[in-house]
RNA sequence: GGGUUGGUAGCUCAAUGGUAGAGCAGCGUCCUUUUAAGUCGUUGGUUCCGGGUUCGAAUCCCGGCCAACCCA
């Protein structure tokens, strides 16, 4: 019956060139063809009427990935956006010459198929094949239907394997997608204008990290990519656009781990007439949002503790050096580490308290640095309840408004939850003196870095504002309980496959 | 950048110096309501790449490539 010649029957992608090639010269070419497409899958299941079988028609369409085949009828499933359904195609109904065709079709295959619903005997709503198209031809065999795909390389660089057998998978990009569009709609319902601002810049300013550098042939000059979005948004409130915020990736030149990826996305919102206040009531009301609209929860599971995070409580509020000088305890014989602050034993107290907590102190550290260095290392894994850490030294961060009470300290906080920086926010800084003097502080000897052009901008005066970001793909890593920042980027970055890779 | 672990059939995994195997997928057979469908038979290997040790290497050693985890 076959007309698989036994010598290609191992070579599962010969044997399917050879059946493409038989479809051709019966004159149907599969990429030539279209289906029509009524219904996603879930669509379907729900249009199914108990009681009522064989009265609603549908058309769907996707990729074969079970096959289940009974000799005269055979019971398939196919995937689609919304998920699996299961089609029932039986040779007394299509007619013998589509059941042969049928027959011939191999997992992986794209089809489209129409005919009414009806409950199987398990009671799964299927829809009965009357007529059916093969759109597709996959060429290459699919991976393993129950273990999926596990090899975390070939996950990545085809992920689409990855999405087609792994539903843990789809579920959660599905999630992410969901994620960014209500943070969207949230912002969106008061008022703010989303922009879109330059990925190459000629200074790669807002935030201390590293750049990617490239080049313009044309113009003859090295850009970087952006490393924040906030110099750029700010120029957009001295431009009159109060509300104003973007979601966009951005790019640091740094190290890959589980929660680093060279280029991630970065929500950043700025707010005239706020101030870092403003911005804790519209993360609250963002997460107020996620949890109704795309978690139907008010916690969640904190994936590496297992502890609950609730979002519906009041979110707690606490000093920085509050919490430091708890984490150091009566490691300096019963003295706050932050009663040291403006002496000059402040650095060698802060020396000896991270030592006594067993962490490694690199010479050239500046001060804050040090203590900054029990913060995320004693202090920030512990913070799985929403927490607003407030009053930060102000070497933190050169960008935001100095305390009135404190200027050592800024007015600014960070959201930590599940025991990861979620959101900085700060009250943002519009005096253009002290600005220069911080961002001069800042670049030291390097007045290339210095970004002359937004000092101009701020000249010009912009409105007192609160402004904030949000690493998004540490949100979904949150939301979603994925491990690894890769598991929630689509795409993650690798090394190009090189001349040595034998990857197809 | 450093350390650790891993890379074997299309996929998931065995094989701890002595004939490279299994399940799924594939190929052939039986089966008109299956649920990882079942049944009988069967094909398939550059053991990541390159050297070395050995009578003999997937296995031990050296170098390289790629990935994961930990650290910086």
């Amino acid at each position: 019956m076959s007309d698989i010649p036994q010598d290609i029957s191992h070579d599962q992608h010969a044997v399917r060139l050879k059946k493409l090639q038989d479809l051709r010269a019966a004159g149907s070419d599969p990429f030539r063809a279209n289906a029509e497409q009524t219904h996603f899958s879930g669509e379907a299941l729900k249009a199914h009427v108990d009681g009522a079988d064989y009265t609603v028609p549908v058309k769907v369409a996707g990729r074969l990935v079970v096959i289940r085949d009974m000799g005269k009828s055979q019971f398939v499933k196919i995937l689609d956006q919304q998920g699996q359904i299961q089609l029932y195609v039986k040779k007394d109904q299509v007619g013998e010459e589509a059941y042969l065709a049928f027959k011939k079709l191999d997992l992986g295959d794209i089809i489209g198929a129409e005919g009414p619903l009806f409950k199987s005997k398990s009671g799964e709503v299927t829809v009965r094949v009357d007529k059916f198209t093969l759109v597709a031809k996959a060429l290459r065999p699919l991976p393993e239907k129950w273990h999926g795909l596990t090899d975390r390389e070939q996950i990545y660089r085809q992920r689409y394997l990855d999405l087609i057998v792994n539903a843990e998978s789809r579920r959660r990009f599905m999630l992410r997608s969901k994620i960014v569009a209500s943070i969207r709609a949230t912002l969106a319902g008061r008022k703010f204008l989303e922009v879109e601002t330059p990925v190459l810049e000629g200074v790669a300013g807002g935030a201390a990290a590293r750049p990617f550098t490239t080049h313009h042939n044309a113009l003859g000059t090295d850009f970087y990519l952006r490393i924040a979005l906030e110099l750029r948004l700010k120029r957009l409130l001295v431009g009159g656009y109060d509300r104003v915020f973007e979601i966009g990736r951005i790019f640091r030149n740094e190290g890959v781990s589980t929660k680093h990826n060279p280029e991630f996305t970065m929500l950043e919102v700025y707010q005239a007439y706020s101030d870092f206040r403003g911005m804790m009531d519209l993360i609250k009301a963002i997460f107020a949002d996620l949890m109704s609209d795309v978690i139907g929860a008010t916690e969640i599971k904190h994936a590496a503790s297992g502890e609950m995070i609730n979002f519906a409580g009041e979110w707690r509020e606490v000093r920085y050096f509050d919490l430091i000088d708890a984490a150091v305890g009566d490691k300096l014989g019963g003295a706050k580490l932050s009663s040291f602050r403006d002496t000059p034993d402040y650095r060698a107290q802060a020396t000896a308290a991270a030592q006594k907590l067993g962490l490694e102190i690199h010479p050239g550290w500046e001060t804050h640095e040090m203590v900054n260095e029990i913060f995320g290392k004693r202090i920030e894994p512990t913070l799985i309840q929403p927490t607003f850490v407030t009053h930060l030294p102000k070497e933190l961060c050169p960008l935001a408004k100095l305390n009135a009470e404190d200027p050592g300290l800024i007015d600014v906080f960070e959201c930590i939850i599940g025991g990861m920086e979620v959101a900085p926010a700060y009250s943002e800084q519009n005096d253009p003196f002290i600005q220069r003097a911080m961002f001069e502080q800042q670049v030291g000897e390097e007045k290339q870095n210095l970004d002359q052009d937004f000092l101009l901008a701020l000249e010009h005066g912009m409105p007192p504002a609160g402004g904030m970001g949000i690493g998004i793909d540490r949100l979904c890593i949150l939301l979603t309980g994925a491990e690894s920042i890769r598991d929630v980027i689509l795409f993650p970055s690798l090394r190009p496959p090189g001349a040595g890779s034998d990857k197809p």
